[in-house]
DNA sequence: GACGAATGCAACAATTATTGTTACATGTGA
DNA sequence: TCACATGTAACAATAATTGTTGCATTCGTC
């Protein structure tokens, strides 16, 4: 797999589920159908349980269920829940000497933050449902 | 420096310029500002000379110079001029064995494109000059 | 209660992407 | 011709992501 994949694992298997919800799912069958590996469907399904998309159950006849209806599950949802922040212009730790250049750099940082506030709403207006109902 | 540094050396870069149209600045000048080196600094602003959105002269006087009015230069042009794309999924080689994993794989994928182009209009209504102005 | 099967998690390895650096060719004006 | 700039290729260094192993824990079932 490549980078900025916790993203796409989380939605195909979010909407995966959608197709079928109630039923549990392993985290090996999840791997397996994503072509990648238990632990990193964990560990991104993880997120997605702290932020009450789904819930997990260990033992004998656990695995992964959705915790609501896909119909409210928003891609902003899944978003958030990531931590993704695709408009990060990097945070450079680079201490300008100027001061343009230090009021520049609030100027660009807020203008991205803006953009990313925009991009959540914009996320926000779909559902998981409607990806699977394409 | 950090990740996906390019946007935002782009940015400030632009933003500094335009607050003093016409002047020559050179790789190394800009590095030094920008707190890196003077050939990555060559390979982002290549870029934006493509893009028609910079001139640069070689020889004793060279050096980068704004092509356009920075009202004329939006975020999106920057953007676009870097070949970024915030919200790649991966585009993961994992070839579905079951059809449902391959639609599903056509949807995700095109929502996200869908969010992208929202996330290219919404930058485009901000110039470079806006930035400048705060 | 023991066992199998699942998650949870930590630590480490491997891979990949980005950035930094060096070296040199090329062009340009004085 | 020389100093100074970009253009570019090749390589090194760094950082981020992903993959892997190992083990603790929890839960159902025999």
């Amino acid at each position: 797999m490549k980078r900025n994949s916790r993203l796409s694992l989380a939605l195909h298997t979010l909407s995966h589920m959608a197709g079928d919800p109630g039923r549990v799912r392993t985290s090996a069958d999840i791997a397996d159908h994503a072509g990648t590996n238990p632990v990193v469907v964990r560990r991104v399904l993880g997120r997605l349980r702290e932020a009450g998309l789904l819930t997990s159950e260990k033992g004998h006849a656990g695995g992964w269920r959705l915790a609501r209806d896909p119909k409210d599950i928003s891609l902003a949802d899944v978003y958030l829940a990531l931590d993704e922040s695709l408009i990060s212009t990097g945070t450079e730790n680079h201490t300008p000497t100027c001061s343009v250049e230090h009021t520049l750099q609030r100027r660009v940082l807020s203008v991205m933050e803006e953009v990313e506030q925009n991009l959540v709403e914009r996320l926000s207006e779909t559902t998981i449902s409607e990806v699977l109902a394409g």
